[in-house]
DNA sequence: AGCTAAATGCAACTAAGTTGCAAGTAAAAA
DNA sequence: TTTTTACTTGCAACTTAGTTGCATTTAGCT
């Protein structure tokens, strides 16, 4: 890991009142190199050695998820998957498209929809998320 | 049931050549009644009696969904939701509304969103789903 | 009525995620 | 620097949505 690495995600974690661990480090790491969003058992064979206990990964996500600095992007065949929070706004993740073919996920961090309008009185927004399904590159 | 909601019931299995039995029956005039995506165990109370198995249960909504008369709506809590497909255009599903508060989900069958422009070359678009968040009339 | 492929039911299984509790440690206090 | 304490971790046991294999039943056909 590059100093400058290890500096930004000591500042994340102090930005966000969290105590600087071991795992949280980590977890934190590998969810700044991953190119789309990670489930739990990815996060753990990346973690190999310096292997944290899958619970606390799981403790560890949820206190990132609580802090803001991590999302639960969706759910894809039984699993949550996780992403850092970076290159979304308040109002709207972007989107995930998902090949059936391949089941790939892609980040669509450059594009996104118009916030819906009409919600019937009473209801408050908060967020919208937009799943795409298709075929990708290397599958169509 | 209504005569006439058997008659529809029988029309729409036999259109997509599966065959007429008790738990396909049911499921789908449990989901025609529903107004929200049900889980299986949803569905499995509001058989009571006429109960089928759970694995049933699990079969019928395969067969329906591959039918193309049945849409997994969305995960929430670790459960599928299902929903009947009417209501859906081919390249989206009507955006559904789920609270932070009270975890009621309803269905925004009026609205919609535009489709989403600038995929990658290569990709294929097939069909975009959209979910939103807030609170709910009751919770707000 | 008899045939056959499709559907059902049961039991056992899989796997993502959770919980309780004892032990360890980051960071604040002394 | 040492002590203190609240927060964090690891382990084992658990929960639960969903799946699989196989024997039995049945819808739809002839
Ligand atoms: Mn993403
Ligand atoms: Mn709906
Ligand atoms: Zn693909
Ligand atoms: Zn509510």
């Amino acid at each position: 890991m590059k100093p400058q690495t290890k500096k930004t995600i000591d500042d994340l974690l102090g930005s966000a009142k969290l105590r600087r661990t071991g795992p949280r480090r980590t977890v934190l790491e590998i969810l700044m190199d991953a190119k789309r969003p990670q489930t739990v058992d990815e996060i753990m064979t990346a973690m190999s050695r310096g292997c944290a206990n899958k619970v606390t990964v799981y403790r560890t996500l949820e206190s990132l998820v609580v802090a803001g600095l991590v999302h639960r992007a969706f759910v894809h065949k039984r699993a949550e998957h996780f992403e850092l929070a970076d290159r979304c706004t308040e109002a709207q993740c972007h989107p995930h498209f998902t090949c059936t073919s391949c089941g790939k996920t892609f980040c669509l961090t450059d594009l996104s929809l118009p916030l819906i309008k009409g919600l019937k009185k009473g209801f408050v927004f908060h967020k919208q998320q937009v799943r795409v399904d298709g075929l990708c590159p290397a599958c169509s």
